[in-house]
DNA sequence: GTCTATACGGTGATAGAC
DNA sequence: GTCTATCACCGTATAGAC
């Protein structure tokens, strides 16, 4: 794969997590990946929702991959989520802010805008809850207890992003790691 | 209050709750709510800025309100939380998964990007909590413990809220409202 | 208080040269 | 593959009549 069309898709998810889908230009995008500008629209031809919706699918990817890391460094299951949220505490903090899910803004922007960055957050989603979820099962939840809790643990995580950077701090996202942390052991 | 101003700013919550900040336009916000378009920067002479802060506070104050009557119908802080929530999962459902809370796509959105409309976000976000809050004081929380039950409950549901719109289901939702029980019983 | 008209920048997108 | 020029459109915001 070419490496403007590379740094495209990464700066977009850069630009996404900060400003969401209607926040964020093509311009924009351009300018801060510095790749040409001819080749916007040479490797993505259905433009802007087709850019979005491979950087929402990079993002998933990415995430899951980062998560799978994160809990394979703690044995039991409790510890090892409230560890990673305690890294995405740490991330959000660092961004001072300005950062959290590339998925969450873009997500809530075109549920029922764009069927097409709709799925791809759908699938991207889903990637997440699995890596949470083989974790679960690793550490001995039954199956549909570990699919529970996988939606739950996303669920609040994202919610712990929203508070966090809404309000500059944050605590929300580590009360989010100590809660998890109970409710898994 | 006048009754122009009154309806663009109720348009403007509902507008917000589907579409956040940049997917929103003020001559959509004129069309949508039948309001004389020369008064709109009559009664706000700051713009978007001012109309989106003014809605969100406004749509907060309607929440936490909503919030306090639903939690008053049960004596249990447990079910009384968990019963809310379901109907906030209904509402989803119902509005075909296009609405959701007015406050999680615009604060998102502008977290670092308008501290006007961040602050606001801000104190919205405070008046869900209070109301949250007071219930579990009256159920006989100690304070330390109510605060933070009251921040992760209006984070799990917010992560909720995400999770249903973006899968087009309210069971992430109706989860939520399961394992919030469970936590508070 | 409300109306119409308009300024002006930025948006996504396309065409055609190279 | 990339560049430049250009398109039509929509965004916010303002001016001035009534």
């Amino acid at each position: 794969m070419s490496n403007a069309r590379e740094q495209i898709l990464q700066t977009t998810c850069t630009l996404l997590e900060k400003q969401g889908y209607h926040g964020t230009g093509l311009n924009e995008i351009v300018k801060e990946s510095h790749a040409p500008k001819g080749s916007l629209y040479y490797y993505f031809p259905d433009g802007k929702e087709q850019i979005t919706a491979e950087a929402v699918l990079q993002s998933g990817k990415d995430t899951a991959e980062r998560i799978r890391m994160g809990l394979s460094e703690s044995g039991s299951a409790s510890k090892a989520v409230s560890d990673f949220v305690l890294k995405v505490a740490d991330h959000v903090e660092l961004s001072g802010f300005a950062a959290g899910s590339p998925l969450t803004t873009v997500a809530m922007e075109t549920a029922t805008q764009s069927e097409r960055i709709n799925l791809a957050c759908r699938e991207a989603y889903g990637m997440l809850q699995s890596a949470f979820n083989e974790k679960l099962l690793e550490c001995g939840f039954a199956k549909a207890k570990a699919d529970e809790l996988a939606t739950f643990v996303v669920a609040s995580i994202e919610g712990g992003i929203i508070l966090s950077r809404t309000s500059h701090t944050a605590n929300p996202l580590r009360l989010v790691a100590k809660q998890l942390k109970v409710l898994l052991s």
